[in-house]
DNA sequence: TCTTACACGTC
DNA sequence: TGACGTGTAAG
């Protein structure tokens, strides 16, 4: 697609180590992208470019807020990617899970997030797995893969196989190619897979816009909120109604977009795209391993690279969103949409690094099954789903099998189960709990697991901060693939280490 | 903080 | 044209 302009790349092939802060990933427009990547034999080659990069970094320097309501609600951006490097004849099914990423709450204050006290307890995890699984590699790799329709709530006990987030908690979305051939079952002991994340999509789940900053950004770039972007007229428009019934009236648009020296969330200051602590740079790491775990649940935070700033940067335009709020209106004119290509960014992951440890999570139990029999035509997303592990979870150790299932961790419990799958096989239906339940069972924040992997393969990146140094998005450790979805469940990732890059509480 | 109805927009 | 996606404002 045009959009694919500026595109990281992770392949699992690049080992950390060598990833130097010039591999080619940096060669290209954007930076290397935080991302991690956990690889598995047959899956090597994989790489997965994330797209609209550019957005995501804007949401991302601010603090990216997404919105979590009872009925679900869509993510924006979008979580949209491009993939190569797929047998064109094998089948695969992708989807989606999001993590804790770390155990932090956190709270809106003084203009900036701030750590409020600890995580509330992780939601059961689920899977979102996109509507076209499984399709033929050939079938990915033709187009963009979007996860459009994937919808995030706060309802735990949501009956519609949507992603359960808890508000004012910060999560990273994932993104797991599972193989789904006859000899590749999902979850069979030699199911391949690979995760990759991109720490520029993580986000603060909340109930309401917090900054507004990001409310403004939103509303400019998101098609569906367009009635609220001000153009002059409009804002005449609007003012006048409004005088006419109440007082003194001031554009919409200037009040919502006030500016404030917004401090990025996610780490530090909202200046260049650059800095965010958050991101994982190149965070590339690849490991072999189940990704069909549950993801981890908190995964550990991409370490602040400053030099992913830079490559940030890169993609284009984001000029008068950066700049002052006064300047709304015009900036509402502009939609992302209607941005030149050059704005969408893409990422690109190697996949084939290394493998980093994937979050075990991912591991759908019984997908296998369900792929092979399901037909694409079915395209009902379900959602499996486990009880969602936290990175952090210091019970755990690692992504490993080794951390006991907790109560709270049974497969399939009522209320979590699922795993969003477009085939029946995983409907909601029990089936699909099992799932689910692999997902992100015992995920750990993110923080936690990678900062506990042994195995850690470091990101190509230069090590952002040296307070973190683990990176969970570089460092994964490698586990036997073969689970079964019990064990999914017990899966628990474990990263270490970092801590949310926002702002330390004040 | 969260929920809801609403106007406005896309698809 | 209707279903659905948005942020807003009120409660």
């Amino acid at each position: 697609m045009a959009n694919a302009i500026q595109e990281r790349v992770d392949t699992g092939k690049d080992s950390p180590k060598e990833n130097k802060p010039e591999n080619h990933i940096r060669s290209l427009s954007s930076p290397p992208s935080p991302q991690t990547t956990c690889t598995q034999q047959g899956m090597d080659g994989i790489k997965v470019y994330m797209q609209e990069r550019e957005l995501w970094d804007k949401f991302h320097e601010l603090g990216t807020e997404m919105i979590i309501t009872k009925a679900g609600r869509r993510m924006f951006p979008c979580y949209k990617v491009k993939v190569t490097g797929l047998n064109p004849k094998s089948k695969y099914i992708l989807l989606m899970d999001v993590v804790p990423a770390d155990d932090h709450r956190y709270k809106f204050a003084d203009n900036k997030w701030s750590v409020s006290g600890k995580a509330e307890p992780a939601m059961p995890g689920r899977l979102y797995v996109h509507p076209d699984s499984p399709a033929t590699g050939s079938h990915w790799t033709r187009q963009l893969v979007s996860f459009q329709k994937l919808k995030l709530t706060n309802n735990h006990l949501d009956p519609f196989g949507h992603i359960i987030l808890n508000s004012m908690h910060k999560y990273q979305p994932r993104l797991h190619i599972v193989k789904a051939d006859e000899h590749n079952g999902f979850g069979s002991k030699n199911t391949a897979f690979c995760t990759h994340m991109f720490s520029e999509t993580s986000f603060i789940a909340v109930t309401s816009y917090q900054n507004h900053k990001i409310t403004q950004l939103k509303i400019e770039n998101n098609p569906f909120a367009k009635g609220f972007r001000g153009s002059d007229d409009m804002e005449l428009h609007r003012m006048a109604k409004i005088q006419s019934k109440e007082y003194p009236v001031v554009p919409r648009s200037s009040v919502r977009q006030r500016v404030c020296p917004s401090v990025s969330p996610f780490g530090g200051e909202a200046r260049g795209l650059g800095s965010h602590p958050y991101s994982c740079e190149n965070g590339v790491s690849s490991t072999t391993q189940d990704l069909l775990t549950p993801p981890p649940g908190p995964y550990t935070l991409p370490q602040p690279d400053p030099n992913k700033h830079m490559q940030v940067y890169h993609c284009n335009k984001r000029k008068a969103d950066d700049t002052c709020p006064t300047t709304e209106h015009h900036h509402y004119k502009k939609s992302y949409i209607n941005s030149s290509p050059s704005d969408v960014a893409s990422y690109y992951h190697p996949s084939a690094y290394p493998p980093p440890p994937l979050p075990p999570a991912v591991h759908p139990p019984g997908l296998s099954d369900s792929l092979h029999r399901s037909e694409a035509g079915q395209r009902q997303a379900c959602m499996f789903a486990g009880s969602k592990p936290r990175l952090d979870d210091p019970s755990c150790t690692s992504w490993s099998y080794s951390c006991p299932l907790t109560p709270a961790m049974t497969p399939m419990t009522p209320t979590d189960p699922y795993m969003t799958f477009p085939h029946q096989p995983y409907s909601s239906s029990p089936r699909g709990s099992q799932l689910s339940s692999v997902a992100h069972q015992g995920s750990p924040p993110l923080e936690d697991s990678l900062s506990q992997c042994p195995y850690q393969t470091q990101n190509s990146r230069p090590p952002q901060t040296p307070q973190h140094t683990s990176s969970p998005l570089r460092e994964y450790h490698c586990y036997p693939t073969s689970l079964s979805p019990t064990q999914y469940h017990t899966l628990h990732t474990q990263i270490r280490g970092g801590v949310p890059e926002w702002s330390e509480p004040t």
